[in-house]
DNA sequence: ACCTGAACACCGTTCAAGT
DNA sequence: ACCTGAACACCGTTCAAGT
């Protein structure tokens, strides 16, 4: 309110529509970002977004990609890719996390949410840690997929009466380190098997 | 349109409006499954649906339900529980996918869309498989987590393009078998590591 | 180039009324 | 008990028009 007057000077741009979407993800989760509730954010008519953003897809796209940016990257540290891949994935989780239903939503896309280059980059990881082409691309997008899942299970959980609760958060968090350790069990276990045609 | 006359004189039930849901699920996956698509497929008007069926929420968990009893039973063979679990979760994926958008719809729910009753058979089948209580719950979770995520990343994709280019199925099912592998390979050493203290 | 205003085609759902 | 009709409060989006 009572910044608004200084907010409709600036002019509307892509990035403070996206930025304005992030905003309302965290605080109302995905749901809320409607594009009525992002215009009146921005003091604009809803039309107005439209011409900085093809659809709403393309923003939640956009959305998408500058969370995750914001999280830790993935790359092959001196402790091995057990490790590494633990503490990106946690990571990537807990980013998240802070924006409800997003997971819900990316889930659903082809490249669950990615860029292509940023997809293309989670499989070179596993290539690098000694993972074939086609198991390394596969290994990724497992991972991801378990992550997305679990984040989209606990995403309308929160919203309702598990919050005033407050202890199935700690499941929550139970859920995704047994998972992403299960992972990486089961990953090693390909590797061991899968990488013996390649590595002879 | 012949049918409907005939239609007309059966009364409405539970049982039909279900029905009538999972037929339309099926052929135009759940967004398809709107109250008045479904009243107009049941030569009624969207509010006499609201007669047989609290809301839409109410509905759809009635059709994951019903599908999930289509779905082979998770039990304990002669093979093994590694075996009895692939073969469970490769035709919960096939029946699932039967149904577009219904696991998109699932995995954002707390029991991901089973009954309490249905989860905890999943729990007890790994009990029986010699984990422990608590590891049993998790484990369940995180094979159906991944199953759900891994049709919602399909279910997207072969509304558009993907089914055209026909290969993209292909993928899909390789994407499910590597997850289905890598899951029991990790649980398989989660065991191996958790139940000790269980079975000393 | 950038934004507004009115309107369209959808949703799920409530409420009062009919039989 | 079972269903209809009209309406409400939302969506995303198109289209023509303003500056």
């Amino acid at each position: 309110m009572a910044t608004s007057a200084a907010r409709r000077q600036e002019p509307l741009s892509r990035q403070r529509v996206v930025a304005a979407s992030m905003e309302l993800a965290r605080e109302r989760g995905l749901d809320g970002v409607t594009m009525r509730a992002l215009a009146a954010e921005l003091d604009v008519t809803p039309m107005a977004v439209y011409y900085h953003v093809r659809n709403k897809d393309e923003l939640v796209a956009l959305v998408a990609e500058s969370v995750l940016e914001d999280a830790s990257p993935l790359s092959l540290a001196d402790a091995g890719w057990e490790t590494a891949l633990r503490d990106h994935l946690l990571a990537l989780w807990e980013t998240l996390a802070k924006y409800p239903g997003l997971s819900s939503y990316m889930i659903n896309l082809p490249t669950l949410g990615t860029t292509e280059s940023s997809y293309a980059k989670g499989a070179r990881f596993f290539e690098e840690a000694g993972f074939p082409p086609r198991l390394a691309k596969l290994a990724w997008s497992f991972a991801l997929t378990f992550i997305h899942g679990r984040l989209s299970v606990d995403a309308k959980l929160d919203r309702s009466a598990a919050r005033a609760a407050g202890l199935d958060t700690i499941a929550a968090r139970e859920h995704v380190v047994f998972g992403v350790d299960a992972i990486i069990a089961g990953l090693k276990g390909m590797l061991g098997e899968g990488s013996d045609a390649d590595h002879a």
